[in-house]
DNA sequence: TCGCGCATCGGTCTTGGGACCGATACGGCC
DNA sequence: GGCCGTATCGGTCCCAAGACCGATGCGCGA
């Protein structure tokens, strides 16, 4: 028997998912709460298999309260629940330790299906936050084209944030030593840097290596 | 009407997955590949709108494949169904443009659904890999621990990594700047590095910052 | 008790890095 | 033709960085 706890700020919601939950062989709703502070605390003493967590609540939002949850009792699973698909909500469960993540007009049968997955321990996302889950694998958001320096400056930034001197630039570059000297001079006024060593960090944030 | 294609090394598993999507509402196949580079080519000809795209497969696996056919024809969908379900195999999927990566032994009816999830232009995952895709969005490998130097060391190299002068990581940790040289200067023998800016690229690769 | 690792501090010395000055050449653009 | 941005190169000057030497105090384990 799958244990869940039903955190929504609506009675209505909760109402509903308890029905649902119920009416759903293998699960038993053990509690419900009204804000992230109660599902903090109820998750607490209750210690529920599975959290249907709403991100927008008063006192503590989903999100927070999901972090605490997750930090204290790593057995107890997420499942985030909500009406809104926005990124940082996504990103935010996520990063929390939410298991899962599903948009409220999800089916109910696939919303019990959902729960079954979650709580035999593998995640599931919308569609729609997986598709940007991947898309964030795949092509990490790379503030490199923010960089207003030319082509040369940008090889000459790559050499450097691999660690090489001027000289080694030099040689690389078949240039001479004072041609690296003027780039990486440049480079220091346009990206705003004092030394060399921040250049090699605004090539890092900028995922330039 | 979403024109399918099919790409897998045994004939079996195409004129099965041929039946579902023929007698799936909406679907139609409208090609088959039993090599990866059938499946490039046939993809090139026909332009299906998706592909059903095995993993492993004679002269080109199904992860190239996935590259060749999203490298061309971005508006091509493709879903990666394999029967193991390896770490490298996902990642490699979803590095090469696959939209979702199934198992094998999906139920029919939840195939057919994903695939109307993928055409649709949103992305889906077997649970397994979302689990995985996930652990590594939140914990990325961070190969921190490899680092063998102290605790006040590990300060400073942070504070270095932070693009701070010696001098000014005197101030910060209220020490005098002898002291930061020496700690420098030991952090540059323990992590074999020639000056600080292969300090700070340590401390990147570590994921120290 | 002795040794060892660590953190702390000071000194000297060399060198690469960076600021700042200058210059030439090439290509595109109005 | 003249302007501008870019890439190229040279020189001078100064200083932070780093190597290398020394030292002290502290805590911990053999």
């Amino acid at each position: 028997m799958i244990r869940v706890l039903v955190a929504d700020d609506q009675a209505l919601i909760r109402a509903s998912f308890r029905r649902l939950i119920d009416s759903a062989p293998g699960f038993q709703t053990v509690g419900e709460a009204a804000t992230g502070a109660q599902a903090v605390t109820v998750g607490a003493r209750d210690r529920p298999d599975l959290v249907l967590m709403d991100v927008r609540m008063p006192e503590m939002n989903g999100i927070e309260a999901t972090r605490r949850i997750c930090a204290d009792y790593p057995q107890t699973r997420v499942l985030m629940v909500t009406t809104f698909d926005l990124d940082e909500y996504v990103y935010g469960a996520l990063q929390a330790g939410a298991a899962g993540f599903l948009l409220k007009d999800t089916p109910p049968a696939e919303l019990i299906r959902s729960m079954n997955v979650i709580a035999s321990g593998e995640s599931l996302l919308a569609p729609t936050a997986t598709r940007r889950l991947i898309q964030r694998f795949v092509n990490p958001p790379s503030r490199a084209g923010g960089l207003d320096i030319t082509e040369r400056e940008r090889e000459v930034l790559v050499l450097v944030a691999r660690g090489m001197s001027n000289a080694e630039i030099a040689q690389s570059l078949y240039v001479s030593l004072s041609t690296v000297k003027t780039h990486v001079s440049n480079l220091l006024t346009k990206l705003d840097a004092r030394t060399r060593v921040h250049l090699v960090i605004a090539a890092y944030e900028a995922r330039l290596v």
